[in-house]
DNA sequence: CGATTCTTTGAAAACAGTCAATCTGTGTGG
DNA sequence: CCACACAGATTGACTGTTTTCAAAGAATCG
């Protein structure tokens, strides 16, 4: 499974095969089975968790009980709460496994020092943290903006398949509209 | 007008007297008057700059000509567009001043360079930059599951007296609603 | 004071959410 | 292997909210 994250590596970076070597050395594979917790609201997350296989659903549970879907993470993304990752901070959401899934993980502090070593590995960081900023803005906007119609088109543009792939009430949860909505719009557009 | 920036980053972390001077010596003040134009689409932003005085808005022009307030900012904050300035690629969006301005202001390598040598300033860059991406994430869910009623409790929560220094339809098109629906809600508000 | 921009109001239409009932598929225990 | 329970999906009627449109009134600026 090592693979799936070297080459993910190579597409961010100029990695030296040492490099790459030493951050082998350090990897913990992790496995998730379907529905499994993999971070509890008021734990603290220690582990930078690169996501091999499976798909991962991040919510909070609000004061009447009700999740709320923050994001999908699935292969090739970073899975958890990088508010407490970062700021050591204990998470105020919930991530589990929606399928099976494989993760690659580093302790915090392994990673970190990992990222002194090696510049190619902070720049990539740096990238990643600076372009979820950038595209959480645009979120926002979307939020704010978009119709129920047009949040529904761009989900499937942004997330292709992914509908197929998970349950219809967590994409409605997650796009801000309700199930019964999201069905209509889904018939909608099979016509 | 330094010394409002001086009192700013003594907040944000322990600097020492000669670290405050170098900064002072690199910094270039900047007015604007009403309505100026800070940074228009398709420009590089190459300036950090903070809000000494003055309220300053952040849009975009859609492809029908028709504005979209990102976000405000004022007092103590620093304004523009980040991601112009940490990508070094072409602005998307303008920022202008919605009153009188005083910025201070870094040429970016300038700051980059003074990050480098005292790391309190890195730190309170890094800590600066996590916290936004956390508080947009906060943002995208309350866009996502807000009624119209309480996106405007909140901003008047968030924002006291912004209300009354910033046109309606501004703040309307901030929060997602109309100018018309705004008005009511304020109306409600005041019976 | 004239032009422009912003605010306010109300009616009609479009939109989205709630509710309740039904349908479907999956998995479990007998 | 069947019956049942359960979670999720689907449907339609109803309700409430929000937008749109149009028009008029205030405020601001040159």
């Amino acid at each position: 499974m090592f693979s799936i994250y070297e080459t993910y590596l190579k597409t961010k970076g100029n990695f030296t095969a040492d490099e790459i070597e030493l951050i082998r050395s350090l990897a913990i594979t992790k496995t998730l089975h379907q529905n499994e917790h993999f971070l509890k609201e008021g734990e603290q997350m220690k582990f930078y968790a690169f996501i091999c296989k499976g798909c991962l659903r991040n919510y909070i549970v609000d004061e009447n009980g009700d999740q709320h879907v923050l994001k999908f993470a699935m292969e090739n993304w970073w899975a958890g709460d990088r508010d407490s990752l970062i700021s050591g901070i204990p998470s105020v959401t919930y991530t589990d496994a929606l399928e099976e899934c494989v993760l690659i993980m580093f302790a915090k502090d392994t990673f970190d020092k990992l990222c002194q070593q090696i510049p190619a590995l902070a720049v990539m960081i740096d990238t990643l943290f600076h372009r979820s900023y950038v595209s959480s803005f645009k979120k926002i906007h979307e939020a704010v903006i978009l119709s129920n119609q047009q949040k529904y088109d761009n989900f499937n543009q942004k997330y292709p398949a992914l509908i197929d792939r998970i349950p219809f009430h967590m994409i409605a949860s997650y796009i801000g509209i309700t199930t019964e909505m999201l069905n209509q719009l889904h018939n909608d557009q099979c016509k």
